[in-house]
DNA sequence: CTGAAAGCGCTTACAG
DNA sequence: CTGAAAGCGCTTACAG
């Protein structure tokens, strides 16, 4: 009930009025034993009353705790604004952090902007695990040989990587989230079998992330069991360039041609979206001769006409899921994986059957 | 080169291996006057071998400054993936904190696990401002009377409301990034006048928002000066209730019949895209029948069908202002107000002429 | 130009 | 149960 600080109270002040020590008025505030609990309710009466709260830095210092966890989104910020993915697991993790008193510590690069052949998040990883910044981090958008693990081994950074393949081995600081891409593409490419396509594309994001790349093999694994064909191209997420991956793949082709593909795979919803938009301007109609599917489900696909089939997955759920093993990894708990419930196909208008 | 630290190096390490002070070390590595530049060039040089990194804590702890700036997202978590807003602007943040080396620290709360009739986020902003864990605030979606401003004020932390209202003046240790949203409505309001509509109505965000109840009072006066008239409805930003909204508003409501809208203003994008549905369920078509603005402009807006005439602001950009706000007071500079360009109309499908 | 010392606000063994 | 002290890794007057 005081009027506010003109200054911070630190626990010397605390201990000065009281008459006791500062490790006393320490162990108090922090329910540790060693305090008699006359002693201890004083303390904390009168930490309330002049409005006491602990110095972060203090804490983290005498501690080697920051309380936050770092992650970095190393994409088009416009994309990311579009895509409601990001901002969905972002809200997962926060749910568990914000139980924990943890914080995030979120950095949007954009990659356009970079000069070298380097990857200019490297440097923030590097910054925030040499400057003990972060506890931990969650690792985004896995790429081929991806060089952050390294990093963060190097400063024995704990981190998740959310999003690993099945067959990622957690390391002696990492546990991974993992995701099977084998159940999404067995989903996807039954539902189009079913529906009698025999010739079918996939337009994955782009190449060296890994998931994108497990994706391909995956649907061309699953593909060739059924004995169906598959035409690749890959795309950078974006809507635009969606599109025009997909007239790549489509133009000269003749509807009901034998390497006509009938229906097209993305490997996210902005794709699916500029890929509809270009499959108008080849006059070519959805579902009636090309149907189309999404990888991931989101308003977008739904507020779409046609409605855009999709595999829908509980995004937040991958979020709360890695930040609950991020936050075993910092408690001290031995890595572990974790892997995420596969995602179930949202029907909608744009998944039809072949007719050709 | 060296294969990593088996802890951390510190400038005591660094003292030591070169047989200087500790003070010595400090002063070169941050470029201060006091040591020879041949000191220096030593210093730099172990510093690079060793791969020496300044302690966040340490640096925050002496020189309070935590080099870290806070952001609480008070909103429904889904909404907040949905609506790309919030990423927008958080991207246009970033943009400028990142190349002054500032980190962002968010959180992301949902309101509706609440229990009492207190804030929940309140609790946020005291503890970062008591801990002292960010050197400036970014406070969005201001309400009427909003607590949080007091709350920082106690603790002589400085702030930037974005979106605040013109007339807001600064305080002593705040600056305001504002809105007009006179030019806002007019422009809006113009727009549908010029093509007939005399009755129109505005499905505002929710009550108590400053924004919203100033963009409310703004078209009912700009409306009154055209003679035109105006309905009014609330609703919570989603989509659902955007169309609840718009099916309250015009249920019963014979199409032609004097107290028919002719045209609806939606105050973001979601509820306009759940006022179309609602709109496409009462069997109302847009634009023949009713024509549908949003106040915000999005993807949704586009790929909606018909699509979604919308005022379009650059949300990147109210970031970057904010952001740009904020680092000068935390730099010590005087506060003041900047105004946001005001935002221009993007037309399509759904503004259309009143035939009745 | 350089070093010894105090201080930032906490935590945590270590003696009484 | 309580206090005096060292330490976390920096910065910054203050003497030489």
């Amino acid at each position: 009930m005081d009027s506010g600080p003109a200054g911070k109270v630190t626990i010397s002040d605390l201990a000065r009025r009281l008459g006791i020590s500062k490790a006393s008025v320490s162990y108090a505030l922090n329910g540790q034993p060693g305090v008699s609990e006359s002693t201890r309710a004083r303390v904390l009466a009168l930490a309330g009353e002049l409005g006491w709260y602990p110095s972060s830095s203090a804490r983290a210092l005498s501690q080697s705790r920051t309380e936050a966890v770092g992650i970095v989104l190393y994409r088009d910020p416009e994309q990311i604004g579009e895509e409601p993915f990001y901002m969905s697991v972002l809200a997962g993790i926060e749910a568990v952090l914000g139980a924990h008193d943890m914080n995030l510590l979120l950095r949007i690069m954009d990659p356009r902007t970079v000069a070298g052949p380097q990857r200019r998040d490297l440097a923030v990883y590097e910054r925030w695990a040499g400057e003990g910044r972060v506890d931990g981090i969650i690792l985004f958008d896995l790429v081929r040989d991806d060089p952050r693990p390294a990093v963060l081994d190097r400063f024995r950074m704990p981190y998740v990587r959310l999003g690993a393949g099945i067959d990622t081995p957690p390391g002696p600081r990492n546990s991974n989230l993992t995701v099977s891409q084998a159940l999404g593409a067995a989903t996807v490419v039954d539902a189009l079998h079913e529906r009698g396509h025999r010739r079918i594309a996939f337009v994955s994001g782009p190449v060296g992330l890994v998931h994108e790349e497990v994706k391909t093999a995956e649907i061309l694994a699953h593909a060739a069991r059924l004995g169906m064909t598959v035409a690749l191209s890959s795309s950078d997420y974006s809507a635009d360039d969606g599109g025009l991956a997909t007239i790549a793949l489509m133009a000269g082709l003749v509807p009901g041609a034998p390497e006509f593909p009938t229906a097209i795979i993305y490997g996210n919803d902005l794709m699916a979206i500029g890929g509809l938009q270009a499959l108008g301007r080849l006059n070519l109609s959805v579902p009636g001769q090309v149907s189309v599917v999404s990888w991931d489900d989101s308003i977008l696909c739904r507020l779409s006409s046609p409605g855009i089939a999709a595999i829908a997955r509980n995004v937040p759920e991958l979020g709360r899921n890695s930040a609950q093993l991020l936050l075993e990894l910092i408690a001290g708990h031995a890595p572990r994986n974790l892997e995420a419930a596969p995602g179930v196909l949202s029907v909608r208008e744009s998944l039809g059957r072949n007719t050709f």
